[in-house]
DNA sequence: CGCCGATTTGAGAGCTTTCAAACTTTGTGG
DNA sequence: CCACAAAGTTTGAAAGCTCTCAAATCGGCG
């Protein structure tokens, strides 16, 4: 385990308040590991066995049901995923894959658990993470039942638009196909809302994004921080 | 505060495992109070000054934007909601309203964070609650993402049908078009998805169930614990 | 240049919602 | 005990949104 892969680790809200030698313990247990593109990682179903922390790349969790399958999260660097399983030694409600060449660190389910027990920092970090983990599930499911996919849309340009700095023109992170499971749609509908966007003053060319309007558009997005602001 | 309402709240797994004086701390600022069927009691949006807990009736919690509105859960004794906002002191994401008489009782959030912090079995029974809530809006996702109007209503009626002990007549615990919410439907896709379910040997006349081929149903539900068992 | 994958476009089907109206149930007052 | 009003439920028709399938187009890369 390189020192550069624990410093990643160690800068992320859940581990980063906790004493060094509880934070070294973990370490001692966990496993880096490369994977290639659209490499499965585990599946719906399977035992939490390790608690999963992507420092490069990016993985898909998607949930599978009688021969349909759907996204439910998509997990960029540096973030912790199935906290939730790890703890409660529960199992997998998703299956994951790599959506691109990726690095992980992997620690032992167990040792999380121990550690939670004898660290209170640590402890206070894992409410912190399942609260946020939580509530963002909840801005979900209303993202989701609340707006269409053009809204969902529109709103995800404004939030880019923010995190940019408020430059009129940025470029999706994400290629198309993945940047539509992530909103809950379809790549075709992508699409659509892309064009029928374009009357709110929205340019897309290929990942090029130019907003050239966006009163009109905060006016169709109608965003609100109790979905949109990821902190809140 | 009476015994009976302490003796209630304290039952339940949040708070079963506290120590007495650290309950009794939480009891002594708490309120109880009864509540009109259809009362508002918060909307998204406040502070969460209150953490709540149902002693007796329900109460829906629902979100709302840009003029619809969708139910996200329904909360039934004994059991506590708005967890996560009363921990991080953050706003609501859902509005509430009781849905019949109801007796609440409520902890200001501030007692609920000091106790938090000194009292590490609570804690420990916070990160469970906060764990199965997130679990839950996940198993939630699925379901409403994965299944239709009928394969829902179906599941649910398989899970009823288990919480009544295996007897093939039962009656339904809700008036249908909280059912219908509930189930992330409207109450005529309800209806439809009733009748729907008649060649599959269910029978429904007014609140009452009857199940005269529960191997169809099941064939036509498919049900699986990674959506349909609470506890998993 | 030519292939391969991603994106776009169009057509059609499926599921859900909405609206309206008929029907049933429930509860109240005469 | 009945009549009536109010609310809940069912049914039908129509529209909206999303998905699927298929084909055309665009783009990068060998």
């Amino acid at each position: 385990m390189k020192p550069e892969d624990c410093a990643e680790v160690r800068g992320i809200a859940l581990f980063s308040d906790m004493a060094e030698e509880n934070f070294a313990r973990l370490m001692r247990g966990a496993y880096v590991q490369n994977f290639p593109p659209f490499t499965q990682l585990f599946e719906q179903g399977d035992p939490a066995d390790f608690l999963h922390v992507v420092v490069a790349g990016g993985v898909e969790l998607y949930a599978v049901w009688s021969g349909r399958e759907t996204t439910m999260y998509v997990a960029y660097p540096v973030s912790a995923f199935i906290v939730a399983a790890s703890l409660k030694d529960a199992p997998l409600l998703m299956s994951a894959r790599t959506l691109e060449r990726s690095r992980l660190v992997l620690l032992p389910s167990q040792d999380v658990r121990e550690v939670f027990r004898i660290d209170h920092d640590f402890a206070r970090a894992v409410v912190d993470e399942l609260a946020h983990c939580y509530r963002g599930a909840l801005k979900d499911a209303k993202n989701v039942r609340l707006r269409n996919a053009q809204e969902r849309f529109a709103n995800y340009l404004l939030k880019r638009w923010r995190i940019e700095g408020g430059a009129d023109t940025f470029t999706l992170p994400l290629e198309k196909r993945r940047l539509a499971a992530k909103l809950s749609m379809t790549p075709e509908n992508l699409s659509r809302a892309i064009r029928a966007l374009q009357p709110h003053g929205v340019e897309v060319d290929g990942a090029k994004v130019r907003l050239t309007d966006r009163a009109a558009l905060e006016k169709l997005a109608r965003p609100t921080p109790l979905i949109d602001d990821p902190h809140c």
